[in-house]
RNA sequence: GCCCACGUAGCUCAGCCGGUAGAGCACACCCUUGGUAAGGGUGUGGCCAUGGGUUCAAGUCCCAUCGUGGGCUCCA
């Protein structure tokens, strides 16, 4: 959203009217920033008290008075006293003003572009310390196209040694018809949210009593997960990669070895006494694919090794990040490791970027966020092996000409690295594929192979997830298809639906034959009406529903019901059984 | 971890100003055998998250802990 837009002037003037309507509430509250962000907009306050939903409530009805008044936005620029003079009493407001003149810092702390200029911005009493632009009148703002939604916790600066702010959330569009659409929205993707979805389908839980961020996989959502393993276990052996196998705890001294216990402590569990000896649960799977590669000697013929593991490891997440499957305290990766040659690199990157987008592709994503993350300040290795390797991770990124970002200084401390997000039903972006390069673990770990030169030589290595975990890739499938999963992964692909009970044996006999065709299916032979059988069939999204009766009975036929509500009528059994064979080859269609 | 809110039957939720717990769905049994989204009846089911406190009396008020949700910070 450009500052041009007129989305952003309003957000950005209602956010303020927001802010007046909260001053003339508490006199004494302390503003920090209030920006439009995308949706709506938001304002930090450091308020006396925490604020209910009744005050918000108190609050809009206030800004409705403001807006109601049209009062004129007026802007002014002013000097470095008279900003001081003016916010004497706003404590943030005088710590922006400090970033300002000083380094030429904005309000979230970046580096400003252009010379720094102090302005303000007044309507009715109202003055805040802001660059604009802002809408004329405050009589512009629809005051039945806006709504404040929430109230959160957020820290000044997003420093979590700074004091803790209150922000409210609010949302403004030109229209109360945008509005609604938008707050329908938010109720649709609460409706796909997966960790509703995973209850009501039956596909996993999360206890109490086991502990928080720990899955437990039902028998229809291991189904799905199964078929998901089985396709990437088949496209790996034939991208190259062998799969490989280890152990899900270690010894401390190969953690001290891979530097975990240095770098990566705080997101390790403690240690496990075994005969003395201090055992850790794994937090990565690298270590021991490295120890396969030194078993013996390798040579440059071999290289590249493509090794991948469906491996589980464990993470101590702070509790107030876990998010359904989105964000676990233990999860599988799709992991691998490539070590290969300086020379093979590239080509390599390039093979797991395309492989990457393949894969996502065939699960039905289409729409992805696709990062360059670059050397951060803590780093490893040398400046000019960063440079080369990023240069390597952006001419894979050229070559695939799909649009991306460069996090700067966002890659890990061994390496730079190449994130490919999708996005949940909240619109938030979850982290799936990642690959990054690793200068840390074959200078640790010694790795070596003998080159054509017949000299050793230190190998490079690929760390990379497609998926990213199993957990979270499935919780992005759930709510990417709200629940009606394609056929191909559907964990009942079939009901078979007796209109009464003498219909039982045929439907079973039906069933019987689906299965040896390899399809997923159920009889439902309760007791209940058909209706209601069709009811519970369409509401656990299962694609197709075949009833029979006397009429198919006598036929050799089921009478196909797709999800879609659609009647495709009866057909022979066999016909039907190509049907769904061409829809799972296809991987999409019903 | 931090801020705020929440935690009542397997699920979704009522439960007033403190006076000993309720609905729908699900589940079990009985009747019904019905052609494309809920047939009817009967019944089972609750340590009101956990532990303290206030009170004659706590699901209800207070504190702590655990867990969940919305955010912040951090990550696959």
């Amino acid at each position: 959203m450009s500052e041009r837009d007129y989305l952003y002037k309003l957000r950005h003037s209602t956010s303020h009217v927001m802010a007046q309507a909260v001053l003339e509430m508490f006199p004494e509250g302390k503003l920090a920033i209030g920006p439009p962000i995308e949706d709506g907009f938001y304002y930090d306050f450091d308020l006396p008290r925490p604020l209910t939903p009744e005050d918000l409530e108190h609050i809009e009805a206030r800004m409705r008075e403001i807006i109601a008044a049209d009062y004129p936005f007026e802007y002014q620029e002013i000097s470095e006293e008279e900003a001081r003079q003016l916010f004497a009493d706003q404590p943030y407001k005088l710590e922006l003003i400090d970033g300002i003149v000083a380094g030429g810092l904005d309000e979230y702390g970046e580096r400003l572009e252009e010379a720094p200029k102090l302005s303000i911005y007044r309507h009715d009493g109202f003055v805040d310390l802001c660059r604009g632009p802002h809408v004329e009148r405050t009589g512009q703002i629809n005051p039945e196209a806006f709504k404040l939604l929430s109230v959160a916790g957020a820290y000044w600066r997003g420093d979590e040694t700074r004091p803790m702010l209150q922000r409210i959330y609010g949302t403004v569009w030109e229209t109360k018809e945008e509005l609604d659409q938008y707050l329908w929205r938010r109720e649709e993707a609460a409706r796909r949210d997966h960790r509703r979805l995973g209850k009501e389908l039956d596909l996993f839980s999360i206890h109490e009593l086991m502990g928080p961020g720990l899955i437990c996989w039902h028998p229809k959502g291991a189904r799905i997960r199964r078929v998901i393993e089985e396709f990437w276990y088949d496209q790996h052996y034939r991208h190259g990669y062998e799969v490989v196998y280890a152990p899900h705890i270690g010894k401390g001294d190969l953690w001290n070895v891979s530097g975990h216990l240095d770098f990566y402590r705080e997101s390790m569990y403690s240690p496990m006494d075994v005969e003395g000896q201090e055992y850790f649960i794994k937090p990565m799977n690298c270590p021991p694919h490295i120890l396969i590669y030194k078993t013996r000697m390798r040579s440059y013929r071999e290289l590249p090794l493509r090794w991948a593991e469906l491996g589980t490891v464990y993470r101590y997440e702070r509790s107030g990040v876990l998010h359904g499957l989105l964000r676990v305290r233990g999860f599988t990766i799709d992991d691998a490791h490539i070590i290969c040659s300086p020379e093979q690199v590239e080509d390599e990157i390039m093979g797991v970027y395309h492989f990457s987008l393949e894969m996502l592709r065939a699960f039905g994503f289409r729409e992805f966020e696709i990062y360059l993350a670059t050397r951060p300040e803590k780093f490893v290795g040398l400046p000019e092996r960063w440079d080369q390797a990023t240069e390597a991770l952006r001419r894979a990124l050229d070559a695939q000409g799909l649009p991306y970002e460069v996090d700067e200084g966002g890659g890990a401390f061994y390496g730079p690295k190449i994130d490919i997000k999708i996005k949940d039903a909240l619109g938030r972006a979850w982290q799936c594929t990642t690959i990054q390069f690793d200068f840390n673990l074959p200078e640790r770990f010694e790795m070596t192979y003998i080159g054509e030169d017949g000299q050793e030589h230190q190998p490079y290595m690929v760390h990379r997830a497609l998926l990213g975990s199993l957990e979270r890739f499935f919780g992005a499938l759930i709510e990417h298809y709200a629940g009606a999963f394609p056929v191909w992964l559907a964990p009942v692909q079939v009901r078979l639906i007796p209109i009464a009970d003498r219909h039982n044996a045929y439907a079973r006999q039906v069933a019987d034959r689906l299965r040896e065709a390899g399809l997923r299916v159920e009889v439902d032979d309760s007791g209940e009406r058909m209706n209601a059988k069709i009811r519970r069939a369409q509401m656990e999204k299962i694609p197709y529903m075949l009833v029979v009766g006397d009429r198919e009975m006598k036929a050799g036929a089921v009478a196909v019901r797709l999800r879609t509500e659609e009647d495709l009528g009866a057909m022979p059994v066999e016909d039907f059984v190509e049907r769904v064979q061409r829809v799972i080859a296809d991987k999409e269609g019903l």
